[in-house]
DNA sequence: TCAAAAGTGTTATCCTTACACCCATGT
DNA sequence: ACATGGGTGTAAGGATAACACTTTTGA
């Protein structure tokens, strides 16, 4: 059952780490000393010094950034060839374990800056998935018509695929009737990434037609395949809020309602309906309120809450199930 | 942000090709020939040889087996030490990236056959999996006695972990007025290895007090991790059917909606409401008549329908999504 | 004529979405 | 007093789950 050759490779771990700044959603980015873009932290996996993915992440990155991540989540494992060793500097690995962790903004940033990393807002790397002020102009002014024309320059589904490129895009970017889903972020960005409209897809070697243009950069590159795990990272999240109570990694203590809902606001990158909101977290019995009321910043003062942790051993898989708004 | 030293090690592929035939899900194993028990097919992945572990993977399975699989999905990448080093013949492998794959039965089965593979039914490997005649005998006889005392043996919540073993088992296993979850395949498989209750723990090295007891064994066991594997698979593939229209990936060419419904029952392993499934098959079109009928087996002859691949370009995200019955 | 499977009609309930108004504080 | 955000009641519409009965064939 098994092939003549084996060949020795090294995997690498690379960690989208995010924390949370009132509403703005960050992202750990690491080597922002070196020449070149930014990445996220990733470090080499041992397989003899840590018994699981998990430990030997848990560890680089307390190593390299004094930071306890909470909840940790593997994404996915991405091995394609050419969409890493064509970078500047020479990365050994021909395949990385991708994974999502979640923690609180540390509040002495001295050990981050001393490995190289610094927290940034992740809509800085996707500046199109932020809907909160509204539709982002880069959707109409940049991507759709650069995409458009692509689509068009090959009608037919490309070979291994069930979809054409215009059926891709409707369904990705939300055009021709079709609705905008926050959760496609990873199929926005591969888009982007076979038209060569980002950076990285010029430096790995794909001259589109478009490309040469050089239109304004779309979202900050990052190296390696990096921005295609963060992808990875915001849709998983994006998706996980529904149905497991991860928001709350990301809270502090006490919170008020409203502030969780900015919280879940800022990840899923649009605005949601108040009473729904507060009805839907009321029905999940996810919080409890403390008592206390926050002083307020500019109005009425809000009750403070707390996450009930118990609700884990309560019921199978509680979520915040928002839906349309 | 890199560390001194890097092992170089292998990397294994390990697909789950699943089959349908009648109303009864196969699995694809391999090497049944050897000594020890069977597992699934795997081979390297040669980072030099093929771009994605994608071709990889349709490689090796198609010069394996001679099958040419249709829907490709990764699973999870598995790298525990202690579960994949400790069986009889050394492996190699400190890591494998499992995949699930959908085929149909072929026609001929020599090629299989020669390349010392055969599918199976996968409810042997989870008996406890299979709800369709009822609330399977093993649960209250064997699996939940043996877990019951081994929560009561750990009252308190293992270090790392939220719940303890008597709420674990609760969500996983629907004790205590839990409903029985049928997308659990992993946790419940998880915890009968903790527990030492699967041959695979007693392999690696788990003496649990329970096992020495010798019960019936729970299930065949299979090789390394593969049953880990296998179970991942089962619960993707059962979660995957509510929002992708992927049992088709399992149908022949024309189906009664009867067919259609055991195939679903069977992956989901309990019955479905007829008139519902069938309202739900209608609302979701995603099928359309024939004009053929199936000639009766012993009853009122049905209407033949195909799967309408239109679909896929018209709307996101077309799947069966079955509820409560 | 009877068994076996195909196929249909209807109702109660809950959840989702939407709408509009009142309340408590700081300036 | 007014601006700012906090907080609530309720109704329409759709989806879900459950109910039982009729139809068409082969033996």
């Amino acid at each position: 059952m098994s092939g003549p050759r084996r060949t020795p490779i090294e995997i690498g771990l690379t960690a989208a780490i995010v924390a949370m700044e009132k509403a703005t959603p960050l992202i750990l980015a690491a080597g922002a000393d070196a020449r070149g873009p930014i990445g996220l932290p990733s470090g080499p996996f041992e397989p003899l010094a840590h018994r699981t993915f998990e430990i030997a992440l848990r560890n680089f990155v307390a190593e390299q950034t004094a930071l306890a991540v909470g909840y940790v989540e593997q994404l996915y494992t991405f091995g394609d060839r050419g969409r890493h060793a064509r970078a500047e500097d020479a990365d050994p690995h021909v395949l990385s374990v991708g994974y999502l962790a979640l923690t609180r903004l540390p509040d002495e940033d001295a050990a981050l800056i001393a490995a190289g990393a610094r927290f940034e807002p992740w809509y800085r790397f996707f500046p199109w998935e932020d809907w909160r002020d509204g539709r982002p102009k880069i959707l109409d002014d940049t991507i759709l018509p650069a995409l458009g024309s692509w689509a068009k320059a090959a009608p037919r589904a490309e070979p291994g695929r069930v979809l054409s490129r215009r059926e891709r895009l409707r369904f990705a970017f939300g055009v021709e009737g079709s609705p905008w889903d926050e959760e496609k972020v990873l199929e926005r960005y591969e888009l982007l990434y076979e038209a060569g409209l980002v950076e990285e897809a010029r430096r790995d070697g794909r001259e589109a037609a478009l490309a040469r243009k050089t239109l304004a950069p779309l979202g900050e590159p990052m190296r390696f395949d990096h921005r295609r795990i963060l992808a990875t990272a915001i849709a998983r999240l994006r998706a996980k809020l529904k149905y497991r109570p991860v928001v709350f990694e990301l809270m502090a203590e006490e919170f008020t309602l409203t502030e969780l809902q900015r919280t879940v606001e800022a990840i899923a990158g649009r605005h949601l309906h108040k009473q729904n909101f507060r009805r839907l977290v009321e029905a999940t019995s996810l919080v409890e309120p403390t008592g206390e009321m926050a002083t307020a910043t500019g109005g009425r003062p809000a009750a403070l809450y707390r996450f009930r942790r118990e609700v884990v051993a309560e019921r199978p898989s509680p979520g915040l199930r928002f839906g349309a708004r």
